[in-house]
DNA sequence: GTTTTCTTGACTAATGTTGACTAATATTAT
DNA sequence: ATAATATTAGTCAACATTAGTCAAGAAAAC
C-alpha cells in the first residue's frame, strides 16, 4: 500500500464513492486537476479499471456541460459462460461460427428465441457485407461481443 | 445535475409540458428571454432532441404572431411505423440518430428493454469501428434495417 | 534484459453557444 | 391593391467546451 500509482489512487477514490451510490458522475478535467495528471489519463483508469467483467458500465458526453458516469451494474451468474463465448469468437468469427454462438445462448437460456433472432438479423449477410470478406468478419466479431458484453447484467 | 448545460435544461421544460398535453406552443423569443439564450438556440435544441425519429412532429409560422409547435406524433399501425422508420435510416446514420431509432421502437412497444438493449448493443462504436466514420455510418444503417425487417416478420 | 503497465501530450471528435444574415408573414401607409 | 415596414422564425458558420484516441517514453514488474 505504501507503493501506489496514482492510477490506483484514482481508482480507489472513485470505488469509494460507488461504495455508497449506485454511480458517480465526474467532469474529466475537474478529476485530472484534482490529482495533477493529464485528462486522458481518466481515461486510462476507467479503461483499465471499471470495464464490464469488473461491473461497471461507463457512458460519457462531450460538449459544454459534459461528463463522465460510471455505474455500478448487477452482474449475472452467467460470466464464465458469457467469456467462453467471447474467447471463441476471438477478433474473426463466420456466419456459420457466429450462428453456433447464437445458438448456444439460446439453448443455455441466456436468451430467448426472439432476441436470438434480433441477433442473427444483426450479423447476417444482409447486415454485415462491406465485400471485403475479412472485414465483415471482424465486425461480426466485434458485433457479438458488444451484445454478449451487455447480456452480462440486468438492464 | 449540478453543471446541466442549458439545451438540455430547455428540452426537460418542454418535455415536461408534452407530458400532460399533446402539443406546446411556443413563442422562440420568449423562451430564448426566460432561459437567456439566444433565440437560435431554440431551433438547435429542436433540432437535435425533438426530431421525428423521437416521435415529434414541429411546425412554425413566421411573421406577426409567430410560434413553433411541437407535437407529439401518434404512432402508426406497426407494419407502417417500421417502414417509415426503415426509410428514416436510409443507407446512412449516426449512433445518435440510431439510438432514437431503437428508443422509438421500445416506446411504440414493438421491442422490450432487453431486445432494445441488445440492438443498441449491435449498433454501438465498440461494436463498429473500422475507422472509417462512413463505412460506419453505413454498416449500422445495414445493420438496423437488417433487425427491422426481422421485426416485421415477428409481429 | 524484457515485458507490462503507467504517464504524458498532441491531435481528434462530439456537443453546445453565439450572432450575423436570411426568409417568411403580418401590419401599416399610400 | 401595392409598397414599405415590422415582427417573427430559420440557417449557417465561427467559436467554445467538453471527452476520446493514440503513440511515445518512463517506470515498474518479472
Amino acid at each position: 500500500m505504501e507503493n501506489q500509482n496514482i492510477s490506483d489512487i484514482i481508482e480507489a477514490y472513485l470505488k469509494q464513492i460507488l461504495a455508497d451510490s449506485q454511480e458517480v458522475e465526474i467532469r474529466r478535467s475537474e478529476i485530472a486537476d484534482q490529482f495533477n495528471v493529464v485528462p486522458s489519463q481518466i481515461n486510462y483508469v476507467i479503461k483499465t479499471r471499471f470495464t464490464i467483467q469488473d461491473g461497471y458500465v461507463v457512458r460519457s458526453k462531450r460538449g459544454g456541460g459534459g461528463y463522465i458516469r460510471i455505474e455500478k451494474v448487477k452482474l449475472l451468474d452467467n460470466l464464465d459462460f458469457i467469456d467462453s463465448l467471447v474467447t471463441a469468437v476471438g477478433d474473426h468469427i463466420t456466419r456459420h461460427d457466429g450462428l453456433a454462438i447464437v445458438r448456444s445462448l439460446f439453448e443455455a437460456g441466456s436468451i430467448n428465441r426472439r432476441e436470438a433472432n434480433i441477433m442473427l438479423a444483426a450479423i447476417d449477410k444482409s447486415a454485415i457485407n462491406t465485400g471485403d470478406r475479412d472485414l465483415d468478419q471482424q465486425i461480426r466479431a466485434q458485433v457479438l461481443i458488444s451484445i454478449l458484453d451487455h447480456l452480462r447484467y440486468e438492464s
